[in-house]
RNA sequence: UCCUCAGUAGCUCAAUGGCAGAGCAUUCGGCUGUUAACCGAAGGGUUGUAGGUUCGAGUCCUACCUGAGGAGCCA
């Protein structure tokens, strides 16, 4: 008989059915069974009586362990005492393989053995709602895209050079006249592709280097970075407040039992609407100062700097929305923004910060436009321009303004989920000191 | 790199400087509506490593190892 998948099960009340999955969990009351299995799109409770069934079946079903694989045959019908759950009358059970004991039992485990065992914890319900979201989440950035214009162009993950110098870079020995890293941006490779489409995105694996160890860190994480052609500092922000209102309103439409499972407050999440609030740097250093004098922040902030965790978290909490804030000054910048025209001190960037202290999950602006400008801000960070010849031609040939931003996907995952650490939204996390499994 | 905390049974934890324990998991027995089921029994230990203090160290001291949280840096 052809499988049924748990999930679909509702559609097939009263027939006979074969569900092949795992064992979840299992009770027992003597002569009655409370078998719960898995098959990767739900849960659910066999029954199984003694009298019921031939001896041979009552047998088999002793024999079962945690996470033993089973095909199982039966008939589902509604929960006795809750009603629209189903739950399946077993006829038969056959018994794939038996598991050793299984080594994530249904008591509380710390983090380092669950880390240790992430291939197997990947089984439970947390981390199915967390990864669905994921999927959900992912599934919401390439329509919004693909929807509006963009043309997917995913750029090189071998790089012969550093975005925003070399500090943070993987190094890969491989190639035979010059060093080459991991990317850690693809925006410089999207500004030439949004030059020949105009409107382009790349989505992929990103890596860092840092020796940064927080729960909003991974070290190879998943980026996505949209880059518009004739485009400025303003369109990009309204193009990020869309993006993010989309994700959201479509993980609200089709994940709220995740959501729910996941206990986040769904009101939180139906606040964010486009538009964003905007703040300017000034602004955001004067609510500093403020947090300050009030003896909400540590640190006296100064004009000039780049914003820390705790600020960040200071300033997400006065706003429903992400808040984006923008013209930074120049020199906490990467060489290729466009200085504001009006004050050449600032920069024409942008951070979105989410709220509830969850921090800058996308950074992004408006590049450089002028050849000139360029090369002097290659030369004042001691880059070699050489490793650049490509980037400047971009300037040479039909030069215009531009912008674009990128979105760290874990951490848009960890907001919107509201849980503690971006390292369970990715099926295998890198972080400092964990390359397995 | 810096700061803080932790490491005891397969897992989660307890044990005033004085006999190393409980729950879960495993094995066996009981139970016909269980929901991290429950009840009874059994097996399971080089207390992260190396030194030191002490009549006596899981407990106090030193170093190291491993992990977690945070800072800086970042999406």
């Amino acid at each position: 008989m052809k499988q049924t998948y748990i999930a679909d099960v509702a559609r097939q009340a009263g027939q006979e059915i074969v569900i092949k999955g795992w064992l979840y969990n299992a009770r027992s009351s003597g002569k009655l069974m409370f078998l719960e299995i898995r098959d990767g799109s739900g849960i659910i409770q066999g029954v199984l009586s003694k009298k019921a069934v031939p001896e041979t079946v009552w047998e088999t079903a002793e024999k079962l362990t945690q996470e033993s694989s089973i095909i199982v045959t039966g008939i589902p019908r509604e929960h006795p005492k809750r009603p629209g759950v189903f739950e399946l009358d077993i006829a038969a059970i056959e018994l794939v393989a038996v598991a050793e004991p299984y080594p994530i039992t249904p008591k509380d485990h710390g983090i380092e053995f669950l880390m240790d065992h992430r291939h197997l914890w990947l089984r439970s319900r947390r981390q199915h709602a967390i990864l669905r979201v994921r999927h959900e989440i992912i599934r919401a950035v390439r329509d919004f895209f693909d929807s509006n214009g963009f043309i997917l162009c995913d750029t090189p993950i071998f790089t012969p050079a550093a975005c925003e110098g070399t500090t943070t870079l993987f190094e890969v020995d491989y190639f035979d006249d010059e060093k080459a890293y991991l990317t850690q941006s693809g925006q410089l490779y999207n500004e030439a592709t949004a030059a020949a489409f105009g409107r382009t995105y790349c989505f992929g694996p990103t890596f860092r280097a840092e020796k940064s160890k927080t729960r909003r860190h991974l070290t190879e994480f998943w980026m996505v970075e949209p880059e518009v052609a004739y485009a400025t500092l303003e369109d990009t922000m309204e193009l990020a407040e869309n993006f993010l209102s989309f994700i959201v309103q479509r993980v609200l439409e089709n994940r709220r039992e995740e959501l729910a499972f996941l206990e986040r407050d769904i009101t939180k999440l139906e606040a964010i609407k486009a538009p964003f609030p905007r703040l300017h740097y000034d602004d955001a250093v004067k609510m500093l100062h403020q947090g300050f004098a009030e003896g909400k922040l540590e640190h006296k902030f100064e004009w000039g700097g780049d914003l820390g965790a705790p600020d960040e978290t200071y300033i997400s909490e006065h706003f429903d929305c992400p808040v984006m804030v923008h013209r930074y000054p120049a020199q906490v910048k990467a060489f290729y923004m466009e200085p504001d025209a009006e004050r050449p001190e600032l920069a024409l960037g942008v951070d979105v910060l989410a709220p509830e202290g969850y921090g800058e999950i996308i950074g992004g602006g408006q590049r450089m436009m002028s050849l000139e400008k360029l090369r002097e801000r290659i030369a004042e960070h001691n880059l070699p321009e050489s490793a650049f010849d490509w980037y400047l031609d971009l300037r040479k040939y039909g030069t215009v303004p531009h912008a674009g931003f990128g979105m760290g996907i874990e951490r848009c995952v960890t907001w919107i989920c509201g849980i503690e650490h971006v390292r369970e939204t990715i099926p295998f996390p890198r972080m400092l000191y964990r390359i397995r499994p």
